[in-house]
DNA sequence: CCTACCGATCGGTAGG
DNA sequence: CCTACCGATCGGTAGG
């Protein structure tokens, strides 16, 4: 009969996940070891690969229970039924705060995905479109006789450049606090920053 | 008496810089061998060395020759002494049209200038912080009653993030133009999306 | 003696 | 779950 798992092993394996996004992040999916990685997680290498088949599964495996936590907020928020503007300023802070927690998964499901082979890369794109689509919704009814609905897609994207840059600048210990960022993106794509008459 | 360099030295130093961006931009620095950079620039390895130290200083030369060009821009347009919201235009629209030339380039200043070393990586730093910072006077030059002062890099960090977020998702090639983009990002910029009374 | 450039191979380290 | 290794490929440089 084949042997239990550790009781252990569910923690392991995300203590390992968590010390491998960090590394990604830091110094990119190939300037990261698997031996930089057990040593940072106080593990020996072959250990890794009782956990993860090899390195890409170990990038795929962040990247994708980071989408799970995404897709999960915009669910969540959806349940909510809000009206158009509470619904978009739930959605842009729900996610604000997600990205406080996971600057690391972040930062590897920007710059790392392009290493996984095409089938991996293609789950991880079309639920990146899934997040896309929720927000795109979102935008078109806060403007729902927006006449080119062609810019559906793209008023989203500009919406994710303003909230997905901040892991280049924006700093959970700064000044500015990501609920503040948050509330400042809410003001400035809802009424832009032009001097009011 | 020293031979002078060959008249093709700087054609092929360029054509290098131009190969080498593209292949970091799509493996990433640690991704794209000396090999591949050479084999996609028809000449052989040990040729690049003769043109490059190693592969850092390719690294940092793409960079910087690009910081050159955006800096560039910075003055030309403060020198036409526009007014404030002129000037931020213009600005915006200079600095789509030149991402729209290039994308290689852009995607490796984001994604490999963390591979160079402390001294190059601090030179490409300062200099991006100077761009930074006259987006960061533009956009408080448009609301100059603006409260809070210490929300003028967050706001031009926000721009960035609408303009630089480009490189993941906008195409030359696709039905919106890198011009189309910039009047998108200024009109929500400077009005929002809300819908107007 | 210089610079320009080749074919071949170096020491070290990657993922496994 | 370890030490000990492998085939391959890395960035960089030797002699000529």
């Amino acid at each position: 009969m084949a042997r239990s798992r550790a009781p252990t092993f569910d923690s392991q394996r995300a203590d390992i996940l968590e010390h491998a996004a960090d590394l990604f992040a830091e110094h990119g999916f190939r300037g990261a070891s698997m031996a930089n990685i057990a040593t940072a997680c106080g593990v020996s290498k072959p250990l890794l690969y009782h956990y993860y088949r090899d390195k890409s599964q170990l990038l795929f495996d962040i990247a994708d229970h980071y989408m799970d936590r995404l897709l999960a907020i915009v669910a969540e928020v959806k349940e909510r039924a809000l009206e158009p503007e509470p619904h978009f300023r739930a959605l842009v802070h729900a996610f604000m705060e997600a990205y406080e927690h996971a600057q690391s998964r972040h930062r590897v499901l920007v710059q790392d995905v392009k290493f996984l082979d095409e089938e991996d890369r293609a789950r991880i794109v079309a639920r990146q479109r899934a997040v896309v689509d929720a927000f795109a919704e979102a935008v078109a009814a806060l403007r729902p006789r927006l006449r080119r609905r062609d810019l559906r897609v793209p008023l989203a994207m500009i919406l994710f450049g303003m909230l997905n840059w901040t892991f280049t600048w924006l700093r959970a210990s700064g000044p500015l606090t990501y609920a503040d960022m948050a509330d400042v993106v809410l003001e400035i794509f809802l009424d832009g920053v032009r001097v009011k008459s």
